[in-house]
DNA sequence: TACGGATTTGATAACGTTAACTGATAATTC
DNA sequence: GAATTATCAGTTAACGTTATCAAATCCGTA
């Protein structure tokens, strides 16, 4: 039909003509029908986004950079949550597979890939691997420098004197924390201490229960480095509800930073990581490789790999700057 | 073909056929392909949900409980971020409207319906006004008691002993606002009390200067309720800044709670809308007036309108507790 | 044995769009 | 003025699924 043409622009209808149709579309209210349109075009206009949870504020942060790259782009986005279960992770991204979505974004829940996401590099739907790397497919990837960050939070910690700097966290088989455990082991390695790491901290009466424990020994931590938000809001509260002064008794980082952490009792220092550039770094390269698996002939290489660096933000809870809170 | 009753289950397939197809889709690795499905059956297993704003932890709490039924439902969910713009918020639903989606639920960014909202209307899609009220349109209702939830709020500040309780916040086009400055009227004129109000606070800059200001009068105010979170917080920057002290200076009492509420300098009293269960609700209604849609038969008449409750949390910041700050 | 019914499989058409082609004119070039 | 090219409108077919119909097979019973 002449509709289609005037619809989507481009070749030879004569200002009169598109003038009528356009006039018939609003009388109407024609619609596209993207249904129809992805059956002829293989792929649907849309993209898929996997994250662990969009309560949390980093990867509501993402979600929202990679909705706004999708829409200048005229895609939308299918978002979706692992809620940190790989059986779920794996059914959802099924489900967009059946939408013929044009690309994939995901937050890995583990290390190797899943075998939904070895079909969907089998039908050649572009990947990319946000925040967490994705072994056994092909893959982009946009991840942050989750060693680096911890190291130099560590080393902060240490330059202030303090000699027990215990890591607490959860699940030490996800990337990211694996990661930030490496760095802050070449910085305890560095400084001659004894790394002390305790990863299966799930819930905050267990985060409660080490820190009672730790604290009540003879040679107690002066120090505490938490490797993810989570952990860190947990030991926030058990640092409240233990009456501990902060960073007197002890002296806390928190990886990820988060709005609020000015505002508490003793403002925290945190390491930041740029959630809405990685989001929009990511739906960017995404967009990139949908584009080159249309166009056959560019074969230029592309950066498949970003590393974005994070920033140590000084507050008082690492014993800087503790006249101000 | 057979293999369509084999993947929808239901009729005459023989046990051995069935073998046969299911050992080819899994040979072929096949998956139906949900466009051409949509294109018969006439509309998609996908509903949209419209937010303001995702990384506001509310909306993002919201959105959770919406996906989780819609996944109970093998639906998927096509969430969108309106950016408060009510542009974009029209663009969105066209693009939804083109996908063919079986229903929308939307947190409108004004009263009016948009014209595109009364489109879907036309095209008999189920809507539900999530949050907000919608005029205009046959659309489900699921709110909260706000007007409800700011007079328990405020009544409280006036039994402290307060005397003048300012009122600040942004945008009282909105209907939760509107609602909100109703109740708190509402428990100022109880008490024979002049209501005052400040409803054009944007950023953290003015509403700091609004609070400088106010609190050099002589009979400055003693008390604060913010409308929203995002005021809120704007609130506790600026009495930081301005280094008063919650609740000796300045009593506050702010709509809407958040997980970091209890850790702050001043653990804060806030008034607690219940996410999880109003994204829960909107959602079993709008899949139940789905359902209603296609069975021609059943028109018992269901309730479009909840209205859940609020619940007053008291922390410090309001003078109760004050001890345990 | 023949007949009605239950069970199983296959064929056909249609959903709305657009790529590719067919014509038909109008405009331009030599 | 003839040949070429640009512009415009319309036709046909195909994408993958499923509703509907048609045909084939099997079973039990009169």
């Amino acid at each position: 039909m002449t509709v289609s043409r005037v619809v989507n622009g481009g070749s030879y209808v004569s200002p009169a003509t598109e003038k009528r149709v356009k006039a018939a579309i609003r009388r109407l209210g024609y619609t596209p029908n993207e249904a129809a349109r992805m059956l002829k075009g293989q792929r649907a206009r849309m993209i898929g986004l996997v994250v662990p949870d969009l309560a949390d504020s980093f990867f509501a942060t993402c979600a929202n950079a990679v909705q706004q790259v999708a829409g200048t782009h005229g895609y939308m986005t299918l978002i979706v949550t692992s809620e940190r279960s790989v059986e779920t992770e794996s059914n959802e991204i099924a489900m967009m597979a059946a939408r013929r979505i044009a690309g994939l974004l995901i937050v890995p829940s583990r290390v190797g890939a899943d075998k939904r996401l070895r079909e969907l590099e089998q039908a050649e739907i572009p990947l990319v691997a946000l925040d967490r790397t994705l072994d056994g497919v092909d893959a982009g990837q946009v991840i942050v420098e989750n060693a680096g960050g911890a190291e130099e939070a560590v080393r902060h910690l240490i330059a202030h004197g303090h000699r027990r700097v215990v890591c607490i966290g959860y699940d030490a088989k996800v990337y990211t924390i694996h990661q930030r455990i490496l760095g802050y082991r070449r910085a305890m390695k560095e400084a001659g201490l004894q790394p002390e790491m305790w990863t299966n901290l799930t819930t905050a009466e267990t985060t409660e229960a080490l820190l009672r424990r730790l604290m009540n020994e003879p040679d107690r931590p002066t120090a505490l480095f938490t490797l993810n938000n989570v952990t860190t809001i947990h030991a926030l509260q058990a640092v409240r509800a233990m009456q501990l002064r902060l960073p007197a008794d002890l002296a806390l980082i928190g990886f990820d930073d988060f709005e609020l952490a000015p505002l508490l009792d003793t403002p925290l220092t945190a390491v930041r990581q740029p959630a809405l550039e990685l989001g929009r770094s990511a739906a960017r390269m995404l967009f990139d490789m949908i584009r080159r698996s249309r166009e056959v002939g560019t074969d230029a290489k592309m950066e498949r790999r970003i590393v974005l660096p994070t920033e140590l933000i000084l507050r008082a809870s690492c014993g800087c700057n503790s006249h101000s809170s």
